[in-house]
DNA sequence: ATAGCTGCAAATGCTTTGCAAGGCC
DNA sequence: GGCCTTGCAAAGCATTTGCAGCTAT
């Protein structure tokens, strides 16, 4: 049996129990870089790998990194959810005909002069989406 | 039996048959300014009028409304769509807590420097939520 | 008359949940 | 051992669709 220290300690980190199904997404999620995947995607890759994995445990895990800061969700069209491994201030590209995301880094656009939050509230988050046909 | 010349006009000149529900459905959308809605809501309020529409029109129509170019749909949740009577350029608030859209007016915010689309595309729109939270 | 609409109910697609069984510490 | 996790299947929502009957022109 393989030892992935990386996943394993990024779990331990958040204070999820690394069991296999966690880690076995962690990594197809965290060891390649940027990525942009839906649930079913992710659900079908692990069961490629030959990892059993039910797609509510892939929600459930989605979610839950998505909570500790791991994961970024983003929606682009209803009905279904993207998440990006990618949590830091950048927008994305959706191509519509293809349902794909991209990333536009963040010193490729620029979204200035944001209104005061109304009273009583805060900023979360400021999300752009820049729609693509072909 | 009254008339709503604009709304009448307004789906003539799009092609689309006024009937009576559409005539119900457009009066509501567009006879008291910008609106922010969801298929749901919106069947709610043509019922409370007296006007019998079943949701499964509610929803045809905002589609057709939206393909026509006279509504505008956005897409801020996972799972729910808000059709926006302002199809002008401009972005919006969303408060999460409430689940509630609020325009921001194009000239209170910038988006600059929006990177060339990639090849073979076209940029269809450039949508900015700025996500608000208490 | 006839092409276009509408309503209903069933179907769909994605996501969530309840609960018993299993696995990590 | 105890508590957290998982899997399954069922339930839940928002939305879409098929089709028979209705309606605007």
């Amino acid at each position: 049996m393989r030892h992935h220290p990386a996943a394993m300690d990024r779990l331990r980190t958040v204070g999820l129990r690394p069991t296999r199904q966690r880690l076995a997404l962690a990594r197809l999620l965290f060891d390649q870089g940027d990525r942009h995947i839906t649930a079913e995607m992710l659900h079908s890759e692990v069961m490629a790998t030959g990892v059993r994995v039910s797609l509510a445990t892939v929600y459930n895990t989605l979610h839950q990194f998505t909570e500790v800061g791991l994961l970024r969700e983003i929606v682009v069209e209803a009905g279904r959810s993207y998440f990006d491994t990618n949590t830091s201030a950048h927008h994305h590209f959706f191509h519509e005909s293809k349902g794909t995301l991209t990333d536009i880094p963040a010193d490729q656009i620029t979204v200035a002069a944001v209104p005061q939050a109304p009273e009583g509230t805060r900023v979360k988050s400021v999300d752009v989406i820049v729609r693509l046909e072909d």
